[in-house]
DNA sequence: CTGAAAGCGCTTACAG
DNA sequence: CTGAAAGCGCTTACAG
């Protein structure tokens, strides 16, 4: 064993942590395997380039002083950090949480590491391009909420790869991954439909323009009128927000008008559900024999809840595994196009909309 | 105005936008601004250093060629990335959730960025000090939820300020944002004394060695002392997971021995509670008649779930707030010392406890 | 297979 | 108040 040097400042001193003065380099590394800084930097990167001799000195040598590469250093020179933005409307609640860890799982094992941004600071406009953090990522996956072309058009100018989850790509070179939500949404109102006549089913959706909602709402109407409904009747669609307040506060006013009992909701997603379904039963109705109710996302929630919540399971787990991957895979290979992926959704049947006896 | 030379590359060109060669740079603004780029980089950092009529060519160039420092030379010289991580057990889940919104909003308010990393990924020992991404962030925060002296080390290791968040501080230079769980613990306890006799009070926690299990155990059984219980027995005490599946489980059990009617209990989380809520009315038992439960944690749930779930309250989002604030503060100061700040908890009753009439 | 050297884009004493 | 120059720690043609 050589004398170690650099890395004694490193380790303890009498017992006592002492503060290294500086930080092992590729200097050090390299007069300590006598070798030059570029040969240390290539069993580093291109380890084939090295007679394994050598290489083996400069590994040792690696290990006795606990190098580590710059990072900064090394991404002025080649313009990667091996870091993805994750850049979402909240960081809170069910939907979000469970990206995120899809996201983190499948980053962790490809290497990359995780910035999370919540786009909720003030400026909703701007679907995350905001900010010096844009300078330190490698690519980015956002979720775009509202249609707006100025948002896209931010998105574009990116020069990274870029994923929208949750909703169809916006053309050019932007990936998406998105759900096919209408599939899910045609099904649970189909299910409605069983056993509620066409004039009782109803949509709770989010407010309009919102993407999610307005997808959700075009397959809603074209279900109903398949089934060769006249309608759907104005009365039948409802706008409101993605909360358990609005959704108990807009059940609270049907349910005093007297216009819910006998009825089926499709909610815009989970939340609403809950909140309609706790004015229900506050009413002292049940649930699912005078009110069926069908939420979307299937959030852990809705097996948590009595009775247990209805809902159209979204991949968000899933999805956020391939936006990984999308943007890992341009990454790796410059000239591959943009990905377009639709995920499958579906119904998962549970007491809330359970056909009366 | 003078003519625009690489801002050219970075805008439109007959509608389509052209991919730019080479990113603007601080000699592109020293140029169009006729001065040396250490004075563009002195407006950048230390304006006060500036002739006014000076900085306000600079500002102008600077705006005009859309010029944003490269983040990587910067972060070479200052070795400052204006990123902070936060490494927990898990990205799922209320807890978790609420955390990271209390992060980012503090961090963004700060300037700074979060890079969250899960520290489940196999290696559990280490609370977060693997991996390339601590090269990267000018603090952490993290959990430490067993006690672990070589992940303490660890920690301690780490060249930057480091908070843990949740349990109290190991001594030495680190941080701790912790919570008075002991006083909450105490707290449920004592409301569950109030209508239910001693030797049938139960604690159902997470597994042994768990830090906030075992400081929550601690509390109930002084209380129970207290209370001049002989006990408590070992039949009052119960190990298991932080889970729904296990809250159950167990639940399940007991009840197929008769043993929770008129029972009352303090679970470990809000999960367990949940689950023995469930199992209890699974078995025709009525919460809080039959059986009174208090959870830990007060997420969300607690709220959504009916009878609605009695909770000791965590100031998680405060704390993550906090804990943001504590390594900003030791960033801008470095002769500042730890922190170690203790936050309060407090009981909320709700229908899963209340005393029967 | 290996090294000397240029260059990535900044900041910051040091002179003036 | 301003500039020339050194230096931060890497990677990568280019020669040999």
């Amino acid at each position: 064993m050589l004398p170690v040097t650099r890395a004694d400042a490193n380790t303890r001193d009498n017992g006592r942590v002492t503060r290294p003065a500086r930080p092992v380099s590729i200097n050090d590394v390299a007069d300590r395997a006598s070798v030059s800084i570029a040969t240390v930097s290539r069993v580093l990167n291109t380890p084939s380039k090295v007679a394994a001799g050598t290489a083996q000195r400069v590994q040792a040598a690696i290990a006795d002083l606990g190098y580590r590469p710059n990072l900064f250093a090394k991404g002025l020179v080649t313009k990667r950090s091996r870091v993805i933005g994750i850049s979402l409307p909240d960081l809170h609640g069910d939907f979000y949480s469970a990206l995120m860890r899809g996201a983190d799982e499948h980053a962790y094992d490809l290497g990359y590491h995780l910035l999370v941004m919540s786009n909720a600071h003030g400026d909703r406009v701007n679907p995350g391009t905001n900010g010096f953090a844009m300078d330190l990522i490698d690519g980015l996956v956002t979720i775009v909420t509202e249609s707006s072309q100025t948002g896209i058009d931010a998105l574009a100018e990116l020069q990274m790869p870029v994923v929208v989850l949750g909703t169809d790509a916006p053309d050019g070179d932007i990936s998406s991954i998105s759900f096919d939500q209408e599939a899910g949404a045609a099904e649970a109102t189909a299910h409605l439909l069983d056993t509620t006549p066409p004039e009782r089913v109803m949509f709770v959706g989010g407010h309009r323009g919102n993407l999610d909602s307005d997808a959700r709402l075009r397959a809603f109407m074209a279900t109903l009128r398949a089934a060769s409904h006249p309608g759907p009747l104005s009365e039948q669609i409802f706008h409101g927000e993605f909360t358990v307040e609005w959704g108990w506060n807009w059940a609270e006013q049907m349910l005093a008008e007297g216009r819910l009992r006998g009825a089926a909701v499709l909610a815009g997603n989970d939340e609403i559900a809950v909140g309609i379904v706790d004015a229900a039963r506050d009413r002292g109705l049940s649930v699912p024999d005078d009110l069926r109710v069908v939420g979307f996302d299937d959030s852990r929630l809705c097996q948590l809840l009595r009775p247990t919540l209805s809902s159209v399971r979204v991949p968000i787990r899933e999805a956020a595994a391939r936006a990984i991957d999308t943007i890992v895979s341009r990454l790796d290979d410059p000239e591959r196009g943009p990905d377009r992926i639709t995920l499958t959704t579906s119904l998962a049947v549970r007491d809330s909309s359970r056909a009366g006896v």
